[in-house]
DNA sequence: GTTAGCATGTAAGGAGTTACATGATTTT
DNA sequence: AAAATCATGTAACTCCTTACATGCTAAC
């Protein structure tokens, strides 16, 4: 059975939303959107393929005859599309860690403004939460680390600064056109509030 | 056997190199060392030291009669620092990557300037790489891309820009110190170039 | 004297990769 | 017609985590 890694079936799921695709197809895919965080190799895609086949999240067109082997090409069925929107709901205390944030950001469009607020907010304050962990940690070896750990730390703090700025931004973003357009705007997802990013 | 993973072997062994200390204070400091990228269980701290005790690159205490059980201290014998050596110089490709790269910084003061140079530059091409390819693949689907992944993928980008200078500035620095001091400089690792980081 | 944290270890299992096996289709 | 690359799939293996089992030692 083998509880499936979330973070693929959601990546899988996010891909068919837009499009059918065949399995190797998918993979080329995958690794472009995901390529920053995280890759896939047949050996795990296919298996899942299978697997999320037989719980009814895709389907493939087994209907013809005779019709031309070799290539399958899944679609989502209903069930899947729903199961998606649970994923990205889902707010799991790991769904904040970078590879899992990551992959609910890049289908950030397949879900609506207060789902994708959520999940903003939630990765700001595990990201502030590892701020003051490090800082906290900093001031108390600080003596003690050399010079290179120091580099690394300080280059490491300053990222995640920087991330929570890039946040900040992203969350006043959505707030802004949550705001003005009210409920409705689940309509213009494709879109997106298009903040600066400078 | 199991080909242990280098990246746990190499943090003991660093860890060691500063001083003797037994499994549980070790996974701490492990995990406030490589925290950033990596954490480690018991599960795989305790079977790890005991391989390593076997191949001679770990010692403990054993001489005394009934001494003291409960601790098991370990120190780092000779061979365990050659060991550490060889494991920092290795550069398999994978060497550059996030978490082998960041394993190796963390123990940068404890190897020559020779290494550190190799690995600085390293990992700088190996992101020059992954600029290069997130920068083509971002030219060819830009089009088809909600504002979402767009606003991803360049936050991406300019981390890793960002890490790129940052590698510059380390580089300069370690070429200034090698040029005026020589090759004697394996001295005065404890102090390191401490690089200006603004 | 009992709770909390220190300290060591192991067995089962999860999540994924590598390497292999196989065949279709396109390119040269 | 050979070589490359598209396409699917599986078995073995790796590395690590979780959960458990066990006891010591300090604090209240």
């Amino acid at each position: 059975m083998s509880r499936r890694a979330a973070i693929l079936e959601l990546a899988v799921l996010g891909l068919l939303h837009d499009s059918p695709l065949h399995g190797y197809e998918l993979r080329k895919r995958l690794n472009a959107s995901l390529g920053a965080f995280r890759a896939f190799s047949y050996g795990s895609l296919y298996p899942c393929l299978k697997e999320m086949l037989t719980r009814g999240w895709i389907a493939h067109d087994g209907g013809g005859s005779a019709s031309k082997r070799s290539r399958i090409v899944y679609r989502l069925t209903a069930e899947g599309k729903e199961r998606l929107q649970d994923l990205l709901a889902d707010s799991d205390p790991s769904a904040w860690e970078d590879e899992n944030f990551g992959a609910r950001f890049v289908f950030f469009a397949k879900t609506d403004a207060a789902v994708r607020l959520r999940i903003l907010e939630g990765r700001r304050s595990r990201l502030e939460e590892r701020l003051a962990s490090v800082r906290a940690s900093l001031a108390r070896t600080r003596e003690r680390l050399d010079s290179y750990t120091l580099a690394l730390a300080q280059h490491g703090l300053e990222s995640v600064e920087r991330e929570v700025r890039w946040l900040n931004e992203l969350i006043a973003t959505e707030r802004q056109s949550t705001t003005i357009v009210g409920q409705s705007q689940l309509r213009d997802e494709a879109a997106g509030p298009s903040p600066s990013l400078t």
